[in-house]
DNA sequence: CCTTGACCTTAAAGCTACTCGAAGGTTTAT
DNA sequence: ATAAACCTTCGAGTAGCTTTAAGGTCAAGG
């Protein structure tokens, strides 16, 4: 029987994030002890360790919520379980893509400036100012499309900052 | 000189967007018709432009203000421009390296899975629940993973609403 | 006994980069 | 006259946490 922060040190997810799937309702509302601490046992341990797994798998929370539901049922068939790894896989070879040509562009965009001078003639910022790079066609400026039908350009990869930094459970 | 729709299909930066470029000041607070509709000139829409391009180059919105002061200030040296990029492309490496390694898994779990029967036997839901596939070196248990650089799982995007556009990846 | 520090509690706000909705004003076309 | 297509504002919602604020509990040390 653990602490939450025991809990957290066995599992390697934060208290924090503990409590958060509990609000979401993604793990049972534990056992409280008389100070109202949170109270877990293995069961806890091992539905969390699940949920870190699937985490690290890339699902996302409300599809780990499927899944335990699944898990819950064992004689249900486990078609959805293969179906759901299976778009997961095509949307990362998706990702995949898109990154590298992303690459490509900015290593590219990078030799632009070996002379290293002033903005005004940096070929990075020109590059960046008009379209000679842009992966996204190359009709910018063009008049509106045609009432009738919108042409949406592709959006750009948005990529999330990643300021996570410490894991401070004790031992 | 533009309104605000006309600057959008101009630039394919939505309406909205180019109101909360605004908002969070990104772009200048444009003048306004007797109406109180916003009003925008041609050097709006170079400033969008080069928006949307570092955009679509994956920077963030606090990189791209950056970028913009040292637009502005062009007898600076640019090379913070390039250390800006080479950050980025370092970080894209290492996204690629850890979908990569993620998409392997994913696939090793699959073929966990070729006799469809019963989630009690499904060998993917097993990979899911012990450690055995886990991407995260195996000593779990331990003081949670490394604070530097970790590989912290894309979240799988939602697929609530689908309005064209590429999924923003995280790493 | 008192304090320090490590633990635990809660609710609420913040992060990114938008996106949507409500509730309304204006302009143009039919 | 009325509808369609613009525009306005503000506030809230998205994912998956993280941070903050404000405090309660408990064991050890002085």
């Amino acid at each position: 029987m653990y602490q939450i922060g025991k809990l957290a040190s066995l599992t390697g997810v934060q208290p924090m994030t503990i409590r958060y799937y509990e609000k979401i309702g993604l793990l049972d509302k534990p056992e409280r002890q008389e100070n109202g601490y949170r109270y877990y046992g293995d069961l806890d341990l091992e539905k969390l360790n699940f949920i870190r797994h699937c985490r690290e798998h890339g699902f996302a929370l409300d599809e780990i919520k499927i899944l335990l539901e699944l898990k819950e049922s064992p004689t249900a068939n486990c078609d959805v379980v293969d179906a759901l790894l299976e778009s997961h896989v095509q949307k990362l070879e998706e990702q995949l893509a898109s990154l590298a040509s992303l690459k490509k562009q900015l290593v590219s965009l990078r030799q632009k400036c070996r002379v290293h001078g002033s903005i005004a003639h940096c070929g990075i910022m020109m590059g960046l100012m008009n379209r000679s790079l842009c992966p996204c066609g190359e009709r910018h400026g063009a008049p509106a499309p045609p009432p009738g039908g919108e042409s949406a350009p592709p959006k750009a990869p948005s990529r999330v900052r990643d300021r996570r930094k410490k894991a401070p459970q004790s031992a």
